[in-house]
DNA sequence: CATGAATGAGTTTTCATTCAT
DNA sequence: TATGAATGAAAACTCATTCAT
């Protein structure tokens, strides 16, 4: 439909976009956005240096682009949740644990997110980021927010319990890759610490 | 009392050196520690750019001795929980409150930390940040552990307690400050957040 | 008359061409020859940019071929000059003004001289350009010989009479292209100026 | 007076920052702006590369500050004619002569000025050197003005008089040193060509 | 023949660190 | 001990040119 016929040529570049997005993410995520260069980057995915300027304006874009697919991908994810009826203790203890999956199961993500809100202010990706994940916390708050109001939480603080499910999440995740801890956390305690906020919230 | 006698000289050294610890936290904090250089650190504290390598042996040194700084400032607000005999809910929502509290009230400590642990791997500074962590977490996980097997948290995980904890305070104070939210979060349900992983564990 | 055949394929290369050298010089002029990209000049053009390198070797030979395109173009105005009867006066004024008039009316030929005349030395159009630049002076001196001869200008020294004429010209040009002078200069002003460098030589 | 005392230091420095115009100079006239490196330079002034950039803020800046060095020249040779009561026509002739001879004697500065002013437009060298030269034109038309007016040259077109002056002067020199020409033009041949401008305006 | 994706040499610029004064 | 001038390694990015399709 959308793609009516992908060229050999527009198909072997599509391919090597999708090996430089993979090995910026994996490099980007271990080492650091300011810790790996493009030479690096390109010379993993197997290309040469200016072939990443004809995919992406500037290391930064590419860095921005990189965030957007993982927050996108948490969207995907945490969309179906909380849409057949479920009581409002049960949705926030859902979203709470699918966050602590994603980024246990997705630490990549963690990392470069982690990594692309440390960038130095000034840049033009740390803008784009916040924009982003302020986006996504405002979905994610106006799915919380009937649950929370349900459980005594006033709606209009809804952001601040998309947060604090997002901070644990993520910063759960890592923290634990940071410190080489919680990556064999038995997935019964993941889901308790998951289901602890929720019900601690529900009295 | 220890110091036998601050020759003035000393002395004068050591205002300049808090001076240099003060503008570095704020200016890391503020741009990043990549996002700030050595002069502009020495310019604000009112010296020249030679005499930090006089301070300091190099500038990730410095960053190492700031968060150093800022985790042993946690441990002493969190140090005195607990000693006196509580019930095992009442600790674990104590020290998830006084995390949250921590870097909602220093967040110049969590944007360091934050950037500190998202220095290139490679360094020598973050295997220095993550050790330190690591013992922070140690304590605090050992502070945990009764009250976690009190609540049926098996006590050789208390480590992911620990972790837990740390995380929600960190990632709500950085996450917030990144996004310009939770700057005005009403008290009490900062509270009502801290204590909510408490509860939620005490069934 | 010449030209045999031209297939319709061979015209519409050289209608491309023609296209090539039109906006390459629009460009080249306007802002400068290192300032416009040889992906810019094909994109003007309306054309792929490999296309550029089967009609170019490359962008300097471009360069070089569009000068000798405007001194081609100069020669043919000069040319009849002098041809009938005049007295030596009137020869060196009609010169000079031709030369006044030729880059005023083509402020471009002025501002691609001026450009390959100050392409890095060790590059291969400078010395092609300055030999075009040589033959066309000689010309102009052989022109100019006998007449400056007439005046007691030594007759070989004519090629620095030649200077002379041309450097007013396309110096004029240039310099009040680059200070947005002369534009609106009016014509009996441009002719005394043109009149005045004979005149005087002439006592 | 103006230097109260240079300290070794800063005359160290002072001598490394002459060391670095004269080579950029040199370099810049003989092989263009764009066509020597800041490696090239520093090289030649036997400095490292870095030190470059703590005398002067970027490449532009330099060659920026070189040709406002010239024109200041220039207009120091200039400056003084013409300040003794002397006749319309005496005045022109002096004042084209010295620009004759500046750029003659000083082919450096032509070149130069001829390839500050082929700089790609939109850099923020080319406004400043237009400017500067704009200036300067200013300066030298004021001084023409009542000598042109004299002549019957409209005196508020004095501006177009001194572009002609600027012109041959400037022209001359360079188009002569691309053409390596007029190099060893008899000095009595500079002179009548100079005088001749001025003779033939006065009729 | 036309195309545009791929390439890498080459450039400017930053900045932690050294060291002579 | 304090200073700031000097340094060069490292990084992002541009663009003429090549070549497979």
């Amino acid at each position: 439909m959308s793609e009516p016929a992908p060229s050999p040529r527009q198909e072997r570049r599509q391919r090597a976009a999708r090996r430089l997005a993979a090995e910026g993410l994996r490099l980007m995520a271990a080492r650091g956005i300011g810790g790996c260069s493009v030479a690096e980057i390109t010379a993993a995915a197997g290309m040469g240096k200016g072939t990443f300027f004809t995919h992406f304006a500037s290391k930064e874009a590419f860095a921005a682009f990189l965030v957007e697919e993982q927050l996108a991908e948490l969207a995907r994810r945490v969309g179906p949740l909380g849409l057949g009826p479920v009581d409002a203790e049960t949705l926030l203890a859902d979203l709470a644990l699918a966050h602590l999956r994603f980024f246990q199961r997705d630490p990549q993500a963690a990392a470069l997110l982690q990594q692309a809100l440390a960038l130095p202010a000034g840049g033009p990706v740390l803008p784009l980021v916040r924009a982003r994940l302020r986006e996504y916390l405002e979905l994610l708050a106006a799915k919380l927010a009937p649950a929370g109001q349900a459980l005594g939480w006033p709606g209009e603080r809804a952001a601040e319990l998309a947060l604090a499910i997002l901070s644990l999440g993520l910063g759960y995740a890592w923290l634990g890759q940071a410190l080489d801890l919680g990556r064999d956390t038995p997935p019964e305690l993941s889901e308790r610490l998951g289901r602890a906020l929720a019900r601690g919230l529900a009295r």
